[in-house]
DNA sequence: CTCCTCATGTAAACCGTTACATGATTAG
DNA sequence: CTAATCATGTAACGGTTTACATGAGGAG
């Protein structure tokens, strides 16, 4: 399963070299500016450091799925400028249709489920915290929308239409934590069962 | 940062230790038992296999965490039923007010983020079925969580409110892939910019 | 003179999954 | 007879974080 070995074609890669080719979609870059692209707003969804970037470009390099241009860089090793190879582009189409697996792991939900055990004040008190600092993102992920809308970016024959796609479900996440976690501190601060605020549903669209 | 040595009193557990104290705090168990434990309802945010738990709970052990009791098994080894120690119930009590960070890795979300690259049919394909696989979790949810509240497990009371809280987040996760994914595909196979379905804001309660 | 940004790497430790290994009891 | 369930562990590997290491150029 560790099929890594670059013998030649269709080796599988990482679900980091996948991001990291996604991400050479949007033009060439260096692994320091990979590394601050991970930042806004994929980010939010999948990060990385430097220290893991650079042997994985090492090995798409490898794998013939990104080529690097050197340059003389500042410091003492040469900068090396990457671009996406015809069959890293092949790869990648070819990962985009693979159904993915959900990644369970939430550390706000985990400690509300052992919330009995914790002052019920104090627990209030951070799920209130939580959902206003939800709050505070959400209000930011807004504009950010709004403004790429106002580009054109929710076409999706939009060059960075992913952008948008990736901002929405970050919109839509930082409401579900705003929503949840303030009904969670209104429940143990209140001692008593709330209803949860369910929005109306909205009518569906043909899926 | 490693402090797993157990020199006395304090040191740090893992996230997975927190997790698997509990599950204690909902009766003692050997470790199969968590294992299985950590499927429902838990498991859509938290999971680990039997081999990862078992050095665990040594390591728990170790610390005075957890406390076994040995029977003898079926297999050639001991059967060890653990249960929280009051060590343990403090240690998870003091984690539970520790502000969590957001550990962002999700599939899905990258996928989108270059879906520009794939072929636009194939991708509304993809995010059509796992519009559809969402619905069918979500419709699951709704009933286990209407069961939930006619056993009084909306109330924070209850000794599986945690339970409850859990069940929800889950829900909301469900409807938002739901909703996203269903406006995805809509977008990829109008090719046309179609507007996100936002339901309106439900007013709040104060936090 | 100091701190920040740009730029690239390696090493050690830890977290998580897959696979290996053993063996009794019960249901089909 | 066979398969599932109960029950506990170890080993190997890959993915991720933290820390170590180097050094130019520009801003304050």
């Amino acid at each position: 399963m560790g099929a890594r070995d670059g013998d030649d074609s269709a080796t599988a890669g990482s679900t980091l070299g996948y991001a990291l080719l996604s991400l050479l979609t949007r033009g060439p870059a260096t692994g320091y500016q990979l590394a601050s692209r991970v930042k806004a707003p994929i980010g939010h969804f999948w990060t990385a450091k430097h220290s893991q970037i650079y042997p994985e470009l090492a090995r798409l390099a490898a794998a013939g799925w990104v080529r690097a241009a050197e340059e003389a860089g500042p410091g003492p090793r040469a900068k090396k400028t990457y671009e996406l190879t015809p069959d890293g582009l092949a790869a990648l189409r070819a990962w985009l249709v693979v159904p993915p697996v959900a990644q369970p792991r939430s550390e706000i939900t985990l400690k509300a489920y052992a919330a009995n055990s914790g002052d019920p004040a104090a627990m209030a008190a951070l799920y209130g915290g939580l959902a206003a600092q939800a709050a505070r993102t959400l209000a930011e992920y807004e504009q950010d929308a709004a403004d790429m809308r106002a580009q054109g970016m929710d076409d999706p024959a939009h060059p960075r239409f992913g952008n948008y796609a990736v901002l929405l479900m970050g919109l839509e996440s930082q409401r579900v934590v705003q929503r949840w976690s303030a009904w969670l501190a209104a429940s143990l601060d209140g001692g008593a069962p709330v209803p949860y605020p369910h929005p109306p549903a909205p009518r569906d669209n043909g899926y």
